[in-house]
DNA sequence: AAGTTGGTTGGGAACGTTCCCACGGGAACG
DNA sequence: CGTTCCCGTGGGAACGTTCCCAACCAACTT
């Protein structure tokens, strides 16, 4: 086999930084100095430089920086299902954040298989990231340790106990307080969750409707229908609610997704939300803010997220002996339409 | 400055080739042959080799490798906006071509910005990547083609026509008349378009609308209300619609965020969807599957879209001299529970 | 006048691989 | 028994940069 690669059989090769430095007239040493903008280079170089650069369409060679700098200004981030929106402006403050402080993002995706996003992770790591966000992440904490040691990393959207990894979570037990508190606030009493399982955040939210039930005197009114964060979750959920003995005024749904389809289940039996039962989601996703829809729901700060995270893993970039720290943000309650008041009793 | 590095000063480095050689008793050379599983490499070596790898914890550096073969087996993808769940399938099927024939994907985005775009673009061309796709982009034709002479390029989600450039698209005029004739299948004379401007395949879809209402005979009954693919926009053109002296008896709306706007409006106005207004959308999303709207709409084979781009880049990647080609997949019609007969006239 | 300084330049080594070539030794062959 | 062949191996060059060091020249200082 010829040593030349495909690329290369096309045409000509990529000008060089030694191509640049011929067709200038100088060293590759200037070249490189000016490609770096480094101030001691005269101007006459400079502006030959620049010339000759701009006539090949000569483009600098990440790789070749990257390995010889022994490091790239790339941070790998680990989506774990780039469908769900929620992690659209994670991504957003991810890059804002990145940018602002001269890396680059690339973006992976495990498409929710623990092993595909294994073999993602390795390949940011044969890539050689700088760092690494993993965004809901569903890999073994054993897995996620061990890339620790190599190399710092943070986590978005999983709940994961890892010390040696950044983790930014928005506080869920304190949303569902909000939630409950909201309900409970505007009268009612017989408010039901419609569970989240095994999701990220699920166990708080749970635990926050539970304590918020509690302290307003009403834990004998605690109902926690199983759901899993899906749309037909909710609506299975909410089915089993409303036909059950003693029917709740207010539906608490551990995300939008099952809200939306609790939403249904609701009208599908005749019912007017909010007059007949009030419902609240968790999230703050496009879906809640969609007029037909306008849910009463929890917002996430998911920019900041994405910004504390990857503030968070470029600190430990360039300061590597520093601790990998618990962000806790706060989440905020944002009222529309799906909830209001109880009808009178009577 | 010291020459080693932030990561460097972390504590060792990472292990490399050599490293694994030393530790096994053979040569780099060796080394290099069990790595990339060439055969000719004896079984005692082999073992000693893998074995010292493991111990060490060596990981190939993907940077290094690139270098010397002068490419990087990465193709990048360019998302003009990962808030579009549209994307996210396409990504699907994009990664799942790209695992098929050993290539990696790398995913920057560019929100919707042209600059952010065009320099995203540059940023996968820095990083060496072996050929790109783009998803949706918005950039001025001439900056792609500029990228196109130098590396293999497609796009998907906007209808480029561009030599150079492997163009994969669904066919969007038939899909509007799919659209159009199952409404007049139905019965209905009067079936509105509410546009979506200059959005990508919007103008396909205008005029897929318009031929198909002239096919039927209903030319004067043609109806474009001006729109922009948001549910706002969906939602104030229904209105409009509705207020207007005839009004239609069905609505096609040019994607579906807009047909959920519009059918917000429609409620709004006391009407029910489907006896009194039948309304449809387009591209099916998940959006239109949710039971509380589900929605009748066009499917667009979004995987496909992406294997099929994916595909393109690749063939070309591996043979630079091909042409590149233009693609054109085609729709299927969804029908949900918003659209039926009109009433009765009287 | 000689030394010092500072701005500018060029060359060589290094980064961690892959690829090519050469070499040695045993098996197969004549 | 000598030649040829093949398998396994090792070493050096190359990939395209950055970084360090040395060298040069002009201007300034003592």
């Amino acid at each position: 086999m010829s040593r030349s690669t495909a690329v290369e059989r096309a045409g000509r090769r990529a000008p060089t930084i030694i191509d640049v430095a011929r067709r200038a007239g100088v060293s590759k040493s200037v070249v490189s100095r000016v490609m770096r903008s480094e101030a001691s280079v005269s101007s006459v170089s400079r502006a030959a430089v620049t010339a000759a650069a701009e006539e090949l369409g000569y483009r600098a060679n990440a790789v070749a920086r990257s390995l010889v700098q022994r490091r790239t200004y790339n941070v790998g981030v680990m989506v774990s299902d780039l469908h769900n929106i929620f992690f659209a402006e994670v991504l957003d403050g991810l890059y804002a954040a990145a940018a602002d402080r001269g890396y680059r993002t690339l973006i992976t995706t495990g498409n929710r298989d623990p092993l595909a996003e294994a073999s993602a992770l390795e390949q940011l790591l044969e890539l050689r990231a700088d760092g690494v966000v993993l965004a809901g992440s569903r890999m073994p904490d054993e897995a996620i340790a061990a890339a620790a040691r190599v190399i710092p990393i943070a986590a978005v959207g999983s709940d994961l106990r890892l010390s040696g990894v950044d983790v930014v979570v928005d506080d869920d037990h304190k949303g569902a307080v909000l939630a409950v508190e909201h309900l409970i606030g505007l009268g009612h009493r017989d408010v039901a969750l419609i569970d989240g399982g095994k999701g990220a955040g699920a166990a708080e939210r749970r635990a926050g409707y539970r304590s918020a039930m509690a302290a307003a005197g009403l834990g004998a009114h605690v109902r926690v229908e199983p759901g899993d964060f899906t749309e037909s979750g909710g609506y299975e959920g909410a089915r089993r609610l409303l036909n059950g003995l003693r029917r709740p005024t207010a539906i608490f749904a551990s995300n939008d997704q099952s809200a939306v389809g609790a939403l249904n289940a609701v009208i599908e039996a005749g019912l007017n939300v909010p007059e007949d039962v009030s419902l609240m989601g968790y999230d703050n996703t496009a879906l809640a803010a969609l007029r037909h829809i306008s849910l009463t729901t929890i917002h996430q700060p998911r920019n900041q997220i994405g910004e504390m995270a990857m503030r968070a893993v470029v600190r430990r970039i360039e300061k590597p002996g520093l601790a990998a720290r618990r962000h806790v943000l706060a989440p905020k309650l944002v009222v529309r339409s799906t909830t209001a008041p109880p009808r009178p009793i009577g």
